[in-house]
DNA sequence: CTGAAAGCGCTTACAG
DNA sequence: CTGAAAGCGCTTACAG
């Protein structure tokens, strides 16, 4: 059923049917009434691709997820359209494949002219440092509201963009003064490598981790710091085990303590231990990041950094919704601090260290 | 910019713009390329609105998910999508929140005609059983191609939809047999009641577990069967936690062995079992179900049935398109036997059990 | 092979 | 308060 035969069944125009449905003004009380109660009996939809087509100024959001999304970003996906559903706009979903051009989607959806603002949820582009990548040059030259959620650039270069994320730094610093704070010395680093990860979300923990432990006067010894054996899938239980079983594969580093470049990679990091028969405290004192759920229940209970969701998710509507508002307005990078949340996976260093 | 712009700056008419950009016939060779050409240089995107309001037969599928999406949901979702996308279709995503009018919302996307045919994917509904809920009724007055994904209704009374999802019965039945044949009597199973569930994924997984238990003469003590503390969230790590907790509240079970109806509910019960004292296996074996990537990881590894998703994605992809051919094709019911996954969670049973 | 025209289902000035 | 008409950007018969 279309517009047209809701208005022949009313035996009013077009315009009329048209002016009840979209609750605006000038159309009597009766009429209206009239109407509606004739669209919810027929069932009658507007189709929506005509509706977008007439209207100019698109109340949507698109959100852009790259790759397959963690349990994380699904949560933060999950408030953003409520965020974004209070405010007045519809947030649409566009999942980008890791392998394809993802500058070229991207731009088909922002030329598109469909969506009011653009959400990047999650990382982008391939990985390169986020200030500097090939796909913010492009993005740069497209003029739209956008906005990074999660995705931070720390190293402060000019970035052209709003972005809002947890504050990776100063969580990777404070999950390390938690361990030397107990008398950790030998402390290492999973889930991250030191070389082309600027603006990565471990990165950032990374730098936080040697900023603590250089402020305690503890050197960085590079054999504690882990590279990831899948480079392609970071944030992963596997990544976390993989990376972890190679890393004590080569022998006895004497480490005390563990911190994982976030929980899924704590889990690998634990069992890979275990199954080198380093039990966890113990032995060897574990930290994630991130504070997933499942880390709350497992035994033993993951010390972490909780993400505070809620706040990521209402500062990316915030800022995004006044650039809308405000295209001029000037671009701003949101750090929320994350949350220390204490675990069982954590105790004082044990003399016979790993 | 426009298809008529960009068949302005051609000299050509924007029927012929539009035939070239759409590799339709009739066209020659190099108008073609010099449309095609000047489409790239000047960043031309057709309008998909525009598009879809002329279209009739539409190549795109909307996949609809009800409430926050598992992991697993999120594993088929992806596969969905490359099995849509190489028979040329696309796929949308619609999330429906689990309080909001559900059926209303369904009976839009479908009544709009955008789409070629529907996925269902995880429960909907209320929750109800699946071949006779109020949604189902609705449902079946709605003339379009829809399939059930991983949601199935055991029961077996005539259904009016088609459907794909793992053998859940089967599943249960064969971890069941699994502790029978080392001994085990005293069987508790954790995340599911016996009231009102036909059609849930952990009635099936229950009335496995019933079945084989009655196979082996062993008489399912109702004690055992534990009702979910959160009915809201089933499949969720919190609902295996305080469902288990609750139970080991009342008293001693002399249960040897749990199984759980999910692996999520399983690290919940693993859990609530490490705080009452209870060792996994050695006090209590536990089974888990899904077969998570996680799962495989934990310390002990869970035992578990791994659902075969991309078998189901495949099934689920075929049988949609056969129905959008052929919509007086008969509606299937496939059913998917899972993997066993043997894990370091189960053992032979203690003789001082829970 | 190419073009002019109709029309998909809406919304929105513009008249009355 | 109501209606007739233009037009959003595209595709597709229909002519040439």
């Amino acid at each position: 059923m279309t517009i047209k035969e809701l208005a022949h069944i009313c035996g009013v125009a077009v315009s009329t049917a048209s002016r009840a449905m979209n609750d605006r003004t000038g159309v009597s009380q009766e009429t209206r009434a009239r109407i509606l109660e004739a669209a919810a009996q027929h069932g009658y939809v507007p189709n929506s691709s005509a509706r977008s087509l007439k209207i100019t100024s698109t109340r949507a959001i698109s959100v852009i997820i790259q790759g397959e999304p963690s349990r994380l970003l699904i949560n933060v996906l999950q408030l953003l359209e409520e965020e974004f559903a209070a405010a007045g706009f519809t947030t649409t979903l566009t999942h980008v494949p890791v392998r394809r051009a993802h500058a070229a989607t991207v731009e088909r959806i922002v030329r598109e002219g469909k969506f009011g603002g653009v959400v990047f949820l999650g990382r982008y582009g391939d990985g390169e440092p986020a200030g500097s990548s090939e796909l913010t040059r492009q993005l740069a030259e497209i003029d739209a509201p956008m906005i990074f959620c999660t995705t931070s650039d720390y190293s402060g270069t000019s970035y052209p963009h709003s972005s809002v994320s947890v504050d990776d730094y100063a969580g990777g610093l404070e999950l390390t003064n938690h361990l030397t704070a107990l008398g950790h010395r030998r402390i290492a680093f999973v889930g991250g490598d030191s070389e082309q990860g600027r603006g990565h979300a471990w990165a950032l923990r990374l730098a936080g981790y040697r900023s603590a432990l250089e402020s305690k006067g503890i050197s960085v010894d590079p054999g504690l710091v882990i590279a990831p054996s899948l480079p392609a899938q970071l944030y992963t239980v596997e990544n976390g085990y993989e990376s972890t079983r190679a890393w004590l594969s080569r022998g006895r580093v004497d480490a005390t303590a563990l911190i994982a470049s976030c929980d899924a990679v704590a889990v690998g990091a634990a069992r890979a231990l275990h199954e080198a028969g380093i039990a966890v405290p113990a032995d060897c004192s574990l930290m994630g990041f991130d504070g997933l759920d499942i880390g709350h229940y497992l035994v033993p209970r993951l010390a972490t950094i909780a993400q505070p969701l809620s706040e990521i998710a209402a500062a990316t509507a915030r800022v995004l919704l006044a650039t809308i508002d405000d295209p001029a307005r000037p671009t701003e990078q949101v750090r929320i601090r994350g949350r220390f949340l204490p675990g069982e996976s954590v105790t004082k260093p044990h003399p016979a260290a790993v």
